[in-house]
DNA sequence: GGAGGAATGTTGACCGCGTCAACATACACA
DNA sequence: TGTGTATGTTGACGCGGTCAACATTCCTCC
């Protein structure tokens, strides 16, 4: 809030890194962040980032957590309120899952690139995807008790349903579906079939 | 075959990048390939892939269309001979999706990789996965003839089950998906979730 | 409140990479 | 046999990540 004009510290460089990061990878994708592109458009030299993150790829890891953290939150908030029967509402849920890595493909693609965060492997990351797994699994365990779906081990029928929602929003945005499509039709087809097989 | 010791003309030198590319993405992931050390690899220099190649990217797509082509071939070998219903036989082709990206985890994740792609489009890129899709939706339609699926657009039934089958690759190569599961069931459960919702 | 160490930021330099221009060599065809 | 073209090489440039050395500010303890 302070709104300094200009100090020789940035006073949150490390929030303002990851914020500024993720900005730039919505505008021009991932290869247009370039250390000293971000320095730059903070006021701030090429280096400073080295203060808060070891290297480029550990920025990019927590641009990719946030960015699972905002997908969890929706997916979290879109509880009642939905129309229809539960069952419809976990459809929903696969819908919005969709829909957040259409609006914001590059961030998307970040957090599932394994190849643009390096061979290494990032706990925090993989944290941030296992919050997203679990919850899943627990929605479907509620579907399970409800009879609606049916009764098998509910982490592997995450996966399946995980394997489905991202197996589209991959397609979806590396451009490698029709684009004359209607794309909310095959959202909502690809989600029924799902929901159908998983029925039993 | 002439197995030339040393000429200053290479022979067939754009077959060999290919090829070489395609071994260094194998054992070291895309990063690896660079045109100093792909140069290096063939005992040439590293500006000579220039004569074949307008760019980098332009080599890797060509590495990413040679996949497209062993995957589809590797799909199309897998008619008769399969064993169980024709159906079953569908389920397998998902199967053998699944099992190409598994084995060849850098090849696959750099044929969908966009942003590895740069952003331009690809005409040869965009006809290899074309042909893949294709053979789906053919594949999909004959079945639906014989009413072993239900009977809608055999091109968005196509992108359903393309993206189921993606999207557990995808999943599974980059490491999302705990190690410990059993790998052949989760493939088999998802296969057989898909049809079951398909068959409507 | 002053001193000194810890945080934080800057600058200069290095190396690897993709790429281009200028030059060298080999091949093919008249 | 000669010459144009295809193919390969070398030198150089600019960009990007990163480190080391240095500068500035903050914070804590006497």
């Amino acid at each position: 809030m302070a709104e300094r004009v200009r100090t020789y510290h940035h006073g949150d460089l490390r929030a303002a890194l990851v914020e500024e990061a993720a900005a730039m990878i919505s505008e021009g994708g991932a290869t247009s962040v370039t250390m000293r592109a971000i320095g730059g458009r903070l006021g701030v030299s090429r280096a400073a980032p080295y203060r808060h993150f070891p290297d480029k790829t550990a920025l990019l890891v927590a641009v990719a957590v946030d960015g699972f953290r905002r997908l969890n939150q929706r997916l979290r908030a879109d509880g009642p309120g939905t129309p229809g029967s539960s069952v419809e509402r976990l459809r929903h849920m696969g819908e919005q899952y969709v829909r957040f890595a259409l609006e914001n493909p590059a961030h998307y693609r970040l957090m599932y690139g394994r190849e643009a965060l390096a061979r290494q492997d990032h706990p925090e990351l993989r944290q941030a995807a296992g919050d997203l797994l679990e919850h899943l699994v627990g929605v479907i365990g509620v579907h399970q008790q409800r009879r609606e779906i049916e009764r098998k081990d509910p982490r592997a029928q995450a996966y399946v349903a995980w394997s489905a929602v991202h197996g589209l929003a991959s397609l979806l945005i590396e451009r490698q579906i029709d684009p004359n499509v209607d794309v909310d039709a095959l959202i909502r087809q690809t989600t029924r079939t799902l929901l159908d097989g998983m029925r039993g």
